[in-house]
DNA sequence: CCGATGCGTCAATGATACTGACCCAAGCGG
DNA sequence: CCGCTTGGGTCAGTATCATTGACGCATCGG
């Protein structure tokens, strides 16, 4: 509710004068700490929005993973979308199997392995996805142009590195080629 | 199991060039969607490590939390604690009373203020939650040190945005000057 | 035809979080 | 000194998200 955000660049005071040598001043045991705090700071009210939205729903966060994936990459089998979340069957199934009967998303056998099971968002799955999106895109647009281009390149950059080898791959497979289905793992 | 990281940066192709009109292209909703997947990974990733650490012991990432925060503000009041991690009474003290019971932390009554319990970390509590931190350390001196000085101010000025009020709130107060106990909410 | 694979499902467990109500001890104003 | 407020703890009940391990079924593929 409240108003004022400024984001004074409080310029940090630079204390102990003698890191590593060169300017790895930003490497320092504080600076990482600093990192922690905004992460998790960060993280917290990134989700935060959307997560009303969906308790009103009685759904959770797990809902709206599956809603944007599904949404990110229609027709993707329940493997793959395990393998890019990166839980069991057991607790996709949990929040699938009513996902699946209340309509927001629909499952349909692969054409070329009857076995699979092709993910993709109704209409009413894609106005949910669409809605939480809405919202948190507030929050990220905001930031985005407070920080400005740069700042969000190195974002990026900083996210990206953040990831390990198993995420980067689902990452990868995400935002890479449209996958035709059944091509991870 | 895995093996290869290779964090190639495979660059993104820039693809429908024409976006709003300045250079506003990494307002797209494209862009902001690899946000949201970024986050979600990356988040994942970072806490991932330290979890190993926990899981082994019993403890949770609220767990964590605690030492991570209690050892960045020693002699925090319990209610400041509360105010950072912005949840119940009940649940932080579902997770701090076997810490204080197991010697990772200590109560001592304010000496202004009897009714208040400072929080400190053991020797016990330090040496844990320097553990922790090694971990979480190696995953972001890596992505820091990948992306360089500028991504890491990008980064975070990006991650302040995010950033609610109330979060603001509680982030300056921890980074900010060695607040007097009990001087918040 | 038989083994591997994709998917669903049963049962039990645990961590994290919530609400609302209530209690104790200490601070504080009158 | 008497109330009221505040800091903190605690009880009871509930919900979400996640886990492990085993099993069933249909389909694929050599």
């Amino acid at each position: 509710m409240p108003a004022k955000i400024s984001a004074q660049s409080a310029e940090a005071p630079e204390r102990s004068p003698l890191p590593a040598g060169r300017n790895l001043l930003f490497l320092r045991e504080e600076e990482l700490r600093l990192a922690q705090d905004l992460l998790f700071f960060g993280y917290r009210d990134f989700t935060a929005g959307a997560d009303e939205i969906l308790a009103e729903l009685g759904m959770g966060r797990a809902h709206h993973r599956v809603l944007h994936f599904v949404g990110r990459r229609p027709g993707i089998t329940v493997g793959d979308l395990l393998g890019i979340l990166a839980i069991t069957k057991q607790s996709l199934g949990r929040v699938l199997q009513p996902m699946v009967e209340d309509g927001y998303v629909t499952q349909t056998p692969g054409r070329s392995d009857r076995r699979q099971r092709l993910l993709t968002l109704t209409e009413k799955g894609a106005a949910l996805e669409r809605r939480l999106f809405e919202r948190q895109r507030e929050t990220i647009m905001r930031a985005y142009r407070e920080a400005g281009p740069v700042a969000v390149e190195g974002f990026r950059r900083v996210m990206r590195g953040l990831m390990g080898e198993q995420a980067t791959a689902a990452f990868e497979l995400l935002e890479g080629p449209a996958a035709e289905p059944g091509t991870s793992r």
